[in-house]
DNA sequence: AGGCAGGTGGCCA
DNA sequence: TGGCCACCTGCC
């Protein structure tokens, strides 16, 4: 049983391979890989994932620090490292795009150098992106609040995780929209019955080559071409997916005259030019597009 | 105040 | 295969 209050551990740091700046910090936590993140008062950002619970900011030579409360220091000492990958050099990925015959890849590294690609757990990251359908960030976040809120064990003081899919087997249609998911909730529901039915059935995605394991997430309700290739970016480590949203639309009739292309053929497209890790470009793009939607 | 939003699925030619 | 449209409803 959580007590009332969460006493928070002290800082510790936390190395990378290659030191990131307090917005490119804001832009891996905060620019749509992942929807359970916010300031805490102090400035430093607070996320959840499985079981765990942590603050987190730059330090002075940037590297990173964490906290996290006292109880769950032991699980997000072992959980934080691979949930931010760590161990993968980004830069040295980064360094084999096409940036040298890319001008507008080459000034969006340049941008937001230091940028990565999260390593979240797979079935949180299908649900964060189940409830993204035509939902801004900050509604999307809105959602798994609630669902953890409402739906989600205590894992700290007044702090839950998120669902279980099994859990979410559970909650009625009508519980779901009550968690502000509209029509995503069937999509939500449907999943959870199929998965639920069906243990491991998940976990086994993992292990399949990219085009088999796109194949197989795709027989879930609402999980189409960018929500699937979301899933194995950001909750899978698969680099060569590249998830065409509006902004990856934007960015290639803006910056690469593909004007008229279709989703499909952007996909295609992105794959080709920018190779085996493209969902890497496609990160840098998307930042690059949103800060300028941003003004 | 009202249009719009990190898509998907189902229907039609 | 390709294009169109309904689907919910809280924000800016």
């Amino acid at each position: 049983m959580p007590s009332s209050v969460i006493v928070w551990s002290g800082w510790q740091p936390l190395a990378l391979p290659e030191p990131l700046s307090p917005a490119v910090l804001a832009e891996i936590v905060d620019g749509g890989q992942t929807f359970r993140w916010s300031r805490a008062p102090d400035g430093a950002w607070q996320g959840a994932w499985s079981d765990s619970v942590v603050h987190l900011k730059p330090s002075e030579s940037g590297g990173l620090l964490w906290s996290s409360p006292e109880n769950l220091a032991g699980v997000v000492a072992s959980q934080l490292p691979p949930y931010l990958a760590a161990s993968v050099d980004f830069a040295r990925l980064a360094d084999d795009l096409p940036w040298r015959s890319d001008p507008h890849l080459a000034r969006c590294l340049e941008a937001f150098r230091g940028l990565r690609l999260l390593r979240q757990p797979l079935g949180e990251t299908l649900l964060g992106f189940l409830c993204s359908a035509t939902k801004q960030i900050v509604q999307i976040k809105q959602i798994v609040a609630l669902l953890a809120q409402r739906h989600g064990r205590e894992i700290a003081a007044g702090i839950h995780r998120l669902p279980t899919w099994t859990e979410l087997a559970t909650v009625s249609e009508e519980q779901l929209r009550a968690c502000l998911l509209g029509f995503r909730a069937r999509y939500v529901q449907q999943t959870a019955r199929f998965l639920s039915e069906r243990p491991g059935w998940l976990d086994q995605i993992e292990q399949l080559p990219y085009v088999e394991a796109k194949e197989r997430l795709r027989e879930l309700p609402g999980v189409g071409e960018k929500v699937a290739d979301c899933v194995l970016l950001f909750g899978a480590g698969r680099l060569e997916a590249f998830p065409v949203d509006v902004w990856i639309i934007k960015a290639m009739e803006n910056r690469y005259g593909l004007e008229g292309w279709t989703p499909q053929q952007i996909a295609r497209f992105g794959r080709v030019h920018f190779g085996p890790f493209a969902g890497l470009a496609q990160q840098y793009l998307f930042a690059w597009e949103r800060a300028q939607g941003r003004g």
